[in-house]
Formats: structure tokens, C-alpha cells, sequence
DNA sequence: TGATTATAGTTGCATATGCAACCTTATATA
DNA sequence: TATATAAGGTTGCATATGCAACTATAATCA
């Protein structure tokens, strides 16, 4: 399947980097930006209303959900959400801290941690899909052509 | 021209919850995300690595640049580059502290200010816009079909 | 006109992010 | 084996963001 989206004409553009030209390429690629930046805005706030976390603790919860045995390396949580590690560390403090997943000390790697989702985690995996999946719904798949 | 990107089937996906399915949904949904948050960041990193400010810098000022007379009143300036009101007025504050705009009180609307943009802003313009295409190019267009 | 309500913009506070420095344990190299 | 280097994680500090409360002026309407 293909997502297409109708965008003013990019490539050539850049070729000619006179004003105006230039101008017309950055519409096209900031509209790109600004109608996801306006989606996610509006998930995020449909989950705020429903009193629910937001996106990113889903990301992680999701990623250890589908996860063998529900658990994770840090650093692998940071590969697959695109997170720097530092901020990894500290969802994963909030996450820990909301009883959504565990820290386990790794006997192989003794630097590092396993993580692990608890049954609280995946309950909340389960009570944010239908938000997000709403949101997806209404401010995306229903634009598609 | 249109902008293609594979991806895996979303529409039917929200039909049936089944969590299986739900997962291939999100996976969709979070590849296009995490795409243009992929991006984003590199071409944040490559005006970082320019010595230049970051992108949100570029929006307002290329905006102004654009606007008759060079001159924006601030809310419609949230208005064009998405920006929560608060926001705007701090990045504005950053952008005056740099030398790149003026504030000046609004004889029309005395509760108001408009924004102008500075010789200094103009400049700043024409020499981040090298960096920006060129990200555009590099992380954006060549990945088009 | 006077009172209410809405709009433009700012600010204090709590929270989130980026960066660089740091600790600890693995891995590579001499 | 000793030493250097790299990788997994955490933390302090500066900066950016969201929210709610606030000021001041405009617009509405009774």
C-alpha cells in the first residue's frame, strides 16, 4: 500500500535556488511537517482529555509489549522509538515510577538493565490504543486519497 | 506532484482490534512519524554543526521575510507556523535578544505588537537556507519515488 | 453608556529535552 | 596481563515547552 500525499513539486526546485523557487520548495516540505506536528498535537491532546499518558510512554509500552517475554534492553528501546539514550533513562524513570515496567539488572551485561513491562503496563497499552487509534483515524487515514 | 511512501495497510486495520493487527496499524502510523522526526533532527544537527540556530528560528523568519513590508502582528504569526501563542512570544523574545526582529507597539490594536524583521533577520535567512535545502535534499527528496 | 466577554500578549511554575561529563563494565590492543 | 578504548546508563545544568493565571485593550450587548 502507498501513502500519497499532494505536495507542491520539490526536486527540481533545489537546482534553482533563486527566492522564489526556494520559497515555494519549503512550503511543500514544512506543510509535510506542520500536518503531522498538528496531528500528533491533536492525539496528544485527545489523550490528555481522556486522562491517559501521552504518545511517547505508548511507544515504549507497545515496543516492550510485542517484545519476547515482555522485555527489552534499554539501548534497544532507544533504537526502536528513536530516542537519545539519556531520555530513555528518563521516560523509563516516569515509566518506573508509574509502575508501568521493571528494572532488572542484566547478568550478562552487568552495565546495563532489562526492562520489563508489568501486567499495569500492558493494561495501559490496551486502555490507550482505542484513543490512538481514534486519533489515527480522524486526523489521518481519513485524509488519505 | 505527489509524495509516495510505502507503507502497510491502515484503513481495514482499524476495523478489526485484534491486537495483532492493531500492532501492523501503529507500525505504520509510527513509521511516518518517526521518518520525519528522523529528519528533523538531522537537519537540527546540521544547522547545530553550522554554527546556526535551530529550524524554528528559520519558520518565523522566513515567514516575516515573506510578509508585506516585512511585518507580521504576532498571533498571526502562531497562526502560520503552528505555534501555541506562548511559545511564539518566547521565541520572539529570542529573536529580538539576537538582533533578528524589532517589536513594535500596534497604533491600530494598542494590546498588540508587530514583529519586523531586522537586516540582521534577512541575512540570517539567506544563510541558513543553504543548510536547510540542503538537508531537504539530502534526508527528504532523494528518498522520494 | 456601563458591564460583560473576548482577544493579544506575557509570565511563573512544573515538566521535558539536549548536552556534556561521569560511572561502570566490556572489548580491543599492545 | 596490563592498558586503552568503547559501550550501557545516569545525572547536573541550561534551555525549551505546556499550562494556567494574569494584564491590558477591544468588542459586544443590555
Amino acid at each position: 500500500m502507498f501513502l500519497k500525499l499532494q505536495v507542491q513539486p520539490i526536486s527540481f526546485m533545489l537546482a534553482d535556488m533563486s527566492t522564489k523557487l526556494a520559497n515555494i520548495a519549503v512550503t511543500a516540505w514544512a506543510r509535510l511537517i506542520r500536518a503531522q506536528q498538528a496531528m500528533l498535537e491533536r492525539v496528544e491532546t485527545d489523550l490528555k482529555t481522556a486522562g491517559l499518558p501521552p504518545l511517547a510512554w505508548y511507544d515504549v509500552l507497545l515496543e516492550l509489549n510485542r517484545a519476547e517475554g515482555g522485555k527489552l534492553r534499554q539501548f534497544e528501546i532507544g533504537g526502536k522509538v528513536l530516542m537519545s539514550k539519556y531520555n530513555v533513562s528518563r521516560l523509563l524513570d516516569r515509566l518506573e515510577q508509574g509502575g508501568m515496567i521493571n528494572r532488572q539488572t542484566c547478568k550478562e551485561d552487568r552495565r546495563g538493565a532489562h526492562i520489563i513491562i508489568t501486567r499495569g503496563g500492558k493494561a495501559l497499552v490496551k486502555k490507550m490504543w482505542p484513543v490512538y487509534a481514534h486519533g489515527i483515524e480522524r486526523y489521518f487515514t481519513r485524509h488519505l486519497s
